[in-house]
DNA sequence: TTTATCTTTGTGTGCGCACACATGGTTCAA
DNA sequence: TTGAACCATGTGTGCGCACACAAAGATAAA
C-alpha cells in the first residue's frame, strides 16, 4: 500500500542502503544514482513510516524544562502540570522531560539552572523567559550545539528559538479594560492593586497588561479616576483601610484589577469589607490558579482572565516532541487564547487541567 | 532499559511465544507456565512497546464519522474541521476517518447514513446525536459487533458509547443569563430571537439553554419582561419592524439572545437599526462560526458563547484513536469549556481552529 | 605490477512485537 | 503397539527502517 524504501530501491535500481544514504544525506553516493533515487522518491511520493523509523532509530529523547520553583496552587505549578501531562503522553516515544527549577526572583539561580542543563546534553530545552540576558546566553550556546529550544511565558524576538508559547498580555489588558467599562455603566474609579512582594518587581507582562488597559480606557473615553494602591499581604488591615477609603469616597461603582496571578491576596482584604462597599466593586484577577478560583466561587472577584498557563506548557512540550520525533515544524509564535472565566464556566476550565 | 517480551520469557523460563500467548490471552498455555509468566509480568512491570506492537500488528484503522452536511461557515463545518484535523494527526498510525453526511433535518437521511456505515465494518464510529431513536438502533448494532462508538453534540445516558464529547448547554444558558444581567444594570426587557427556519424545530440543546437562562434570571431576581420574537431570514423588514417596536417601547436597555448558531441572521436586521436604538441592545449569540465572528467584529453582537465545536470533533477522533491504538480508556463524559468570546479575544480562538 | 587507500554500493542485523508454523509430548481409540 | 488427534511450547519470519559492516570497484603510490 504505502510506498517504502524497498520500493524506491527497486524502482531506481539500487539497494536500500543507497536509498537510505540519500534519505539521510549521508553522502557516499554517486551523482547518477543520487539523481535516480531522488527521482523515484518524488515520483512515488515516498513518506517514511515514522513508527518504524523510530523503532529502528534506537534513540530516546530527554528534554529539559527550566521553570521556576513553585508552591502549591501557584502560577508556575499550572505550567508544570501542563508540561508533565505532555511528558506522560510522550512516554510511548521513549521521551521524557526533566524539570530544572530556579528561583524566579534570583537571576543567578536561573544561571545555575541553565548551566546544569548545558552540562547534560539534552535533546531539547524549554525555558521560562524571565531573565532576558541569561536566556540570550543560553540560547546562543544551544544554537552552537544545534539543540532546539522553546520559549515560554514572554517572547524574545529575533532569536533562533524553535517556537514561543505564551499569551498576548497587552490584549489581555484590553479585555480587562473592556470588561471594566461594560460591566458597569457608572464607573468613575478604577484602581490597580499592586500586591506588595519583597522579591518581585513589576514584570514586563504586568506592564503590558497595564498598557492594554490604559489604551482601552483612553480609546473608549473613560473619564474617571485611576488609582494605584498597594496591598501588603502581611498587613491586611492597612489594605482594608485604603480600600474602604477609596470606596467611601466614590458614589459610583469602583473597578479594580490585579495585574498578576496574586489576586487572592487582595481577596483576603475584600473579605473583610462590609457588604454595601463590596457590592460597589467590580474586580478582575488573572489566571485560574486554585486560590483565585476559590475567590471566584466566593464572589470576591467577578472575572478571572486566564492565559491558560497549563496549555502553554503542554503545547510547548508537544511541539518539541513533534519536531524531534515526527519532524513537524511548529509555528514560531503561539499565543494561547485568553479566557474569560466566571463562576459559571470555571469548572470546565478546572477540569481540563486534570 | 525498558523490559520487553524476551526479558519476561527469560525470567519465567519459557519462550517468547508463550509470553505472547499469555499477553494476548490466546490460550494453549498450561496453568503453571501461565502463573509463572503472569508473575514475571507483574514483577518486571512489563509495558508493551506500542510502536513496535503497532508496526508488527499490520492492521490499519478506519473510522466513520456520521455528521450533518454543512455549508461554508456553518456550525457543523467547525465540527468537521476538528475531525479532519485529528484525522490528519492519526495518519501516521495508518488510521483514517471517513465522513458520512446526512441531512440534519431529515431523520431518514440519518438512517441511510447509519446503514451505509454498518455495511462497511469500520473500526470505530463517531456520530452526531441529532436523532435519538436511530442513534439507539445504531448503537445496539455496533454493540453487537463490538465496535466502539462516540457520541457528539448531546449525550444519551446509559448507553455503551465509549465516550461523549459535547458541552453543557444548560450551563451555557446560565452564563448567558449572567452576562445579560451584569452587563447592564438597567435591563428591563430580554428577548429570545428565534430564527425562523422551515426545516428545523427547536432542539434539545436550545431548550436547555433557554432553561439555563430562565433559571439564572429567576435566581437573580430579574423583574423585567421576557419577549419572544421570530426573525424571518426571508423578510428582514418584518424583523426590523418588530425589533424597532420593542426598542421604542422600552426606556431601558434591552437584552437579546439567539439560542442557536444562527445569530448572523439577526445581525442582518440589527444592521438596519438606527444607532440610538442599536445602542440600547445587549446581544448574545452562540458559536464562533465565521458569520457570527463577522458580526462580533462589526459590533452587531457583544458576546458569543462558544462551545468549541471544533474541539469536540477533534477530541472525539483523538479519543477513538487513543483507545484503539494505545489502549487508553477515555473519560466517558467530556464537556468542552464554554468560552466567552468578545471582539478582543476572538482572534485567538479563530487562530486555534486553523 | 603490486599493494595500499579510498570510494561507492550492497548485504545483514536488530529494534520489539505478532503471528504462522514446526516440534515434541501426551492421550486415546483401534 | 501403532498412529491419529490434540495440546503445550518453541522457532522463525516479517513489519519498515537505521546503521554497521562487507564487498567491489577505482585510484594512487610503490
Amino acid at each position: 500500500m504505502k510506498v517504502k524504501i524497498s520500493d524506491i530501491a527497486k524502482k531506481s535500481g539500487v539497494s536500500t542502503g543507497t536509498v537510505d544514504r540519500v534519505l539521510h544525506k549521508r553522502g557516499h553516493v554517486s551523482p547518477e544514482k543520487l539523481e535516480l533515487v531522488e527521482k523515484a522518491l518524488k515520483e512515488l511520493n515516498y513518506e517514511p513510516n515514522l513508527l518504524a523509523s523510530f523503532l529502528a532509530y534506537k534513540k530516546s529523547y530527554v528534554f529539559a524544562a527550566i521553570v521556576p520553583y513553585f508552591t502549591d496552587g501557584s502560577y508556575w505549578e499550572l505550567a508544570c502540570k501542563g508540561i508533565v501531562k505532555a511528558a506522560n503522553e510522550l512516554d510511548k516515544f521513549k521521551t521524557k522531560v526533566e524539570l530544572h527549577h530556579f528561583n524566579q526572583y534570583d537571576i543567578n539561580s536561573f544561571r545555575d539552572a541553565a548551566n546544569a542543563v548545558l552540562e547534560q546534553d539534552y535533546d531539547g530545552v524549554i525555558m521560562a523567559t524571565l531573565f532576558e540576558n541569561p536566556i540570550l546566553q543560553l540560547s546562543q550556546k544551544l544554537d552552537e550545539r544545534d539543540i532546539p529550544y522553546i520559549y515560554l511565558d514572554s517572547d524574545i524576538p529575533n532569536q533562533n528559538n524553535l517556537a514561543y508559547f505564551g499569551s498576548d498580555t497587552y490584549v489581555s489588558g484590553r479585555i480587562a479594560g473592556r470588561i471594566l467599562l461594560t460591566t458597569s455603566s457608572n464607573m468613575q474609579t478604577i484602581f490597580f492593586a499592586h500586591i506588595k512582594f519583597k522579591y518581585a518587581d513589576i514584570s514586563v507582562q504586568m506592564r503590558n497588561r497595564e498598557r492594554g488597559i490604559m489604551d482601552y480606557l483612553n480609546d473608549n473615553g473613560y473619564q474617571g479616576v485611576i488609582e494605584h494602591i498597594e496591598i501588603d499581604p502581611d498587613n491586611h488591615l492597612e489594605g482594608l483601610q485604603k480600600l474602604t477609603q477609596l470606596l467611601e469616597n466614590s458614589n459610583y461603582s469602583v473597578g479594580g484589577i490585579v495585574l498578576n496571578s496574586r489576586f487572592y491576596e487582595l481577596a483576603k482584604v475584600i473579605h473583610l469589607l462590609p457588604k454595601h462597599l463590596k457590592d460597589k466593586l467590580y474586580l478582575i484577577g488573572h489566571d485560574a490558579i486554585s486560590e483565585n478560583i476559590k475567590a471566584l466561587k466566593n464572589n470576591d472577584v467577578r472575572f478571572l482572565l486566564s492565559q491558560r498557563t497549563d496549555l502553554q506548557g503542554y503545547e510547548a512540550v508537544k511541539a518539541l516532541g513533534d519536531f524531534l520525533i515526527f519532524k513537524e515544524q511548529p509555528e514560531k509564535l503561539n499565543y494561547m487564547p485568553i479566557d474569560i472565566v466566571i463562576s459559571e464556566n470555571v469548572d470546565y476550565y478546572y477540569n481540563t487541567n486534570k
